[in-house]
DNA sequence: AATTAGAATTGGAATTATTCTAATCACATC
DNA sequence: GATGTGATTAGAATAATTCCAATTCTAATT
């Protein structure tokens, strides 16, 4: 094992850091599990997970989702935004003047096609404070 | 059945159509299938995905996710935005400019306490064209 | 340095979310 | 009303993620 200042690296938690930093793509769990296979072949897929976990926690990954556990269905069908409360899941509609400069900026950048755009907010609702 | 335009409204879509018609919230397709049990209680499960993604393609009801399956990790920790191809899932990293302002915005609208922030574009990447 | 108690970590098993595909159904044509 | 064809359904399978009992580690105690 391999402490350093509050940090636990375990040779699981290791293998899984070096898989992400090894790499300059987003990587799913399971390419993670793949990969840190071969540099630890007894690595089970819950561990992947709860490496994954503690190494976002730790601020030492990055981690890209939307922030909910399933995707929501509804009857709103203008384009507009979402507020995810970090605390308990509850998700809102917003509804954000997006300049079509930002559009256009995130064409050049990306070299897409915009179809949509959309900002997610992530935070404490109300009731979680 | 019930034939609109080139619309085709099973009674198993009609059902899921107006379980999202009837609530203000953000179901998922499991709250969805509950719902529309109510309605039509030899519906199954599959098929109430199968009317969520027909409904969502004729633009009768919205969807909110992300727009990947599962969740990725990178070693970017930097604050930055996605762009999400719509054809073959492509995920990239682009850096927008977002105003205080917006954040702000953001805020007031929701009545969260904003942890952070991030834009997603969706569209085609450049080999979707 | 062996013992032990408590906390942290692991990973097999279970759960949850979603998709696949074979069977069924609806509709048109003979 | 039999038959072909394409659309729709839903049971079964797969994929993504989490749970929790067993194990391992740590550090205090002898």
């Amino acid at each position: 094992m391999n402490n350093v200042g509050s940090l636990t690296l375990t040779k699981q938690r290791q293998a899984v850091l070096q898989v992400i930093q090894d790499s300059t793509k987003h990587l799913t769990a399971n390419e993670v599990f793949e990969d840190a296979r071969r540099v630890l072949p007894s690595i089970s897929f819950a561990t992947v997970y709860n490496s994954l976990r503690y190494l976002r926690n730790e601020r030492l990954i990055g981690e890209v989702r939307f922030g909910m556990d399933s995707t929501r269905y509804d009857r709103t069908l203008t384009r507009h935004d979402h507020a995810i409360c970090s605390g308990c899941g509850n998700l809102v509609d917003i509804d954000l003047p997006i300049s079509d400069d930002l559009i256009k900026k995130g064409e050049r950048l990306s070299n897409f096609k915009a179809e949509s755009i959309e900002v997610v907010l992530r935070g404490l609702c109300p009731e979680c404070v």
